[in-house]
RNA sequence: CCCGGGAUAGCCAAGUGGUCUAAGGCAGCUGACUGUAAAUCAGCCAUUCGGUGGUUCGAAUCCUCCUCCCGGGACCA
């Protein structure tokens, strides 16, 4: 607790920042701080299937720099959102069940094992915060009479569907539900993957226009949520299209970004040693002369272990070079640009890196025989 | 509720009475080749065609009923 208070509005504000894709309102970051306003965060998730990488160590890792930050962090589950988009089969018990269970204590666990403090976080279920909430569906009304329903339609990327893609009218509502989510939990931080962007961007929009629930800052003015993005990881398997065309890039982000329903482009949080090492081994990772930009398991280096302040150490066989630890994204690009480490090699290292980085991970969904059922329960519904 | 169109492997999809123990593509799996993966090559991958009853020597293919999906329309005192 003293730890957050400590620090300076310079420090917090490059915690909040870092590593990110992209921030947006980044210049009001540093006022808010100077002011005392407490600071609340917001990074809504689907209750979709297993918890993967990007969510629990992109997504915690940024909410473990925010706690260091002195931001209150808000997890919310929609389980609301994951009804509306079909998953877990649609079934709204099971959905919360899961949500309050699995998804929960996989969270919790994966910041944990980042560093971050998860008693600290606040859970919030978006059933129970839409429930005799009159002011959250008058500004689900606000946000939407302030919007177009070509805005609506153009973002309904955020939920994993593509633009002219066949929908019911529910899926409408999703958007600006999402947008009603942040200013009801008062969240001046929105967090997601680039992929949120649209949503964020919305609620930036509407944001001085909203009678109900208008986020205000300590003077009492009106301001807008500011947006982090952070990275989304790169999927394991091949792109679906190599090699990649700069121009379409935008749209093939989200394709080539890592999900669970390409069980392949995936490593979930509870993996066991021997599933990563088979899931590296077959990671798609092209040799040098193909550049470096999408090679997902020199994406998973730097974002995964680099960022997250540690090294990585390849042990070699003396034939095949000894063994060598890199300090930095840098040396580890360096030294497989010039070839004289290996693809094999990287990938064996990183498994390693993981395997240890998800062992508190691991233990805690192997140690709690009601944890390890919550999470039984997830799979048979799979 | 009415009219029309559908329902074939994880997905797309051919096939409209026998040669269908169901073409092809994608995905997936295995092996070969690479000190990784990819690419390439070889192999595997529906005894079964939404369910039911029937016609027939013989049905995925024709008929009955049922279930579900899609499009349109009707109803809306």
């Amino acid at each position: 607790m003293s730890e957050t208070t400590s620090l300076s509005v310079e420090e917090s504000t490059a915690l909040i920042t870092r590593n990110l894709e992209e921030v947006i309102g980044a210049e009001e970051i540093p006022a808010l701080l100077a002011q005392g306003l407490p600071l609340r965060h917001y990074i809504g998730l689907e209750i979709s299937g297993k918890l993967h990488l990007g969510t629990g160590l992109m997504c915690m890792q940024k909410v473990r720099d925010l706690q260091r930050a002195g931001v209150h962090c808000i997890i919310f589950l929609a389980d609301w959102h994951t009804w509306i988009n079909d998953k877990l089969g649609g079934d709204r018990e099971r959905i919360k069940r899961v949500a309050v269970g699995y998804f929960k204590e996989g969270l919790k666990a994966s910041l944990a094992a980042l560093g971050g403090k998860p008693e600290a976080l606040e859970f919030v279920l978006g059933s129970e915060l839409y429930h005799h909430n009159d002011a959250y569906w008058e500004t689900l009304i606000e946000v939407s009479k302030n919007t177009t329903l070509n805005r609506i339609m153009r973002s309904i990327s955020i939920m994993g569907r593509s633009e002219g893609e066949s929908i019911d009218f529910a899926k409408l509502i999703y958007p600006p539900m999402q947008v009603a989510d942040i200013f009801i939990l008062r969240a001046n931080i929105a967090q997601g993957g680039m992929d949120q962007r649209k949503a964020h961007v919305i609620a930036r929009d509407v944001a001085n226009m909203l009678t109900v629930a208008p986020l205000r800052d300590s003077t009492g003015k009106v301001i807008k949520p500011i947006a982090l993005h952070h990275h989304l990881l790169l999927g394991l398997d091949k792109p679906p299209q190599w090699p990649v065309d700069a121009e379409k890039l935008r749209e093939l982000r989200t394709a080539m970004k890592m999900s669970k329903s390409k069980p392949r482009s995936a490593i979930f949080i509870h993996d066991t040693p021997d599933e990563i090492r088979a899931k590296m081994r077959k990671a798609f990772c092209p040799p040098p002369s193909d550049g470096l930009d999408f090679n997902p398991v020199l994406d998973w280096a730097e974002h995964l272990i680099f960022r997250n302040g540690q090294t990585l150490f390849v042990a070699r066989t003396p034939e095949n070079g000894g063994n060598i630890e890199f300090e930095s994204y840098e040396a580890l690009t360096a030294a497989y640009s010039d070839g004289s480490l290996h693809p094999m090699d990287l990938k064996n290292a990183m498994s390693e890196a993981l395997i240890a980085l998800l062992e508190p991970v691991r233990k805690h969904f192997g140690d709690h025989a009601e944890i390890k059922a919550m999470w039984a329960e997830l799979e048979a519904m799979l």
